[in-house]
DNA sequence: TGATAATAAATTGCATACAATTTAAACAAA
DNA sequence: TTTGTTTAAATTGTATGCAATTTATTATCA
């Protein structure tokens, strides 16, 4: 074996270990969401919701690194479920206005106990999850300056 | 803002960190491998038969922590593009055995040069990718043990 | 002002992910 | 052996992701 096929090994692709965690994560998600009807996409739209509402679709797009592709059925989806409303700017009728309803807030005050739900699954310190955070977040900019 | 609310911040959550960073590193990839006709997740699996072939769907998915639901349309996608063979394996025909074919390992030959391509796009010293990739290995052999 | 360019969402098409179910084959036990 | 159980893939249905195109609106400039 020589010294390009150890490059070529899974175990030693940082995108495997990044793609493969990122599932898992999710994965641990799943059950806990599910108690609140939320996909894993649509918990990650309404947190950036309820931190900053009466953004446009490109705004929130910015924000969560994605299209109008992937955000205008999820957004269809969430005002569906009455968590949103979905509104022409009345000054430039090209931007679409997102914003959280009472119903979408009150799931708010119901989302607060996720992050230790998932804290209890994850089974792992603190302290050692929240270094890595910092870490893919560094590389995170890296990659990504607009955020 | 109380506590619980900044639990809820998006950029306080370690799975949008991996989520995030996961699809643009993903991204990276696309223009290399388009070169190889190959998507990403194409890639990382003729990464894992390149390494061990003549394994079982379950094998594999096992590897990729993937099932038969996602493996079995991307495998026949492969097959159909002469990378790899899938046949019954006759002591039990419950299993398919995946073989990468001649053409398939052809293509090895010129995926050698993606980890290198994929490193001038990241521009982030090896050592430091190293770590982080060491960190996520960590955390991901304890969320999924049979890795 | 009228044509052109730029912008924001939406749409289309393709490729995943994954839960749940189905199908086919092998196993197990009465 | 025959019936019930287990197992491996395949299938079905839903929800992303994302490139490429289209549509609607606004901005620009000749």
């Amino acid at each position: 074996m020589n010294e390009k096929d150890e490059l070529l090994k899974l175990e030693n692709q940082l995108c495997f270990a990044f793609y493969a965690c990122s599932r898992e994560i999710t994965k641990l998600y799943r059950p806990i969401l599910s108690e609140l009807d939320l996909t894993y996409t649509q918990y990650i739209t309404m947190l950036a919701l309820w931190e900053k509402d009466g953004v446009t679709v490109k705004d929130l797009g910015a924000r969560l690194l994605l299209d109008s592709g992937t955000l205008t059925p999820l957004l269809k989806k969430l005002e569906a479920m009455q968590l949103i409303t979905r509104d022409r700017d009345k000054a430039d009728e090209r931007n679409l206005v997102i914003r959280v309803t009472e119903h979408g807030a009150k799931l708010k005050e119901k989302a607060k106990c996720v992050p230790a739900q998932l804290g209890e699954q994850m089974n792992i310190p603190i302290e050692e999850v929240n270094a890595i955070r910092d870490q893919i977040q560094n590389l995170l900019i890296k990659l990504e300056p607009t955020l």
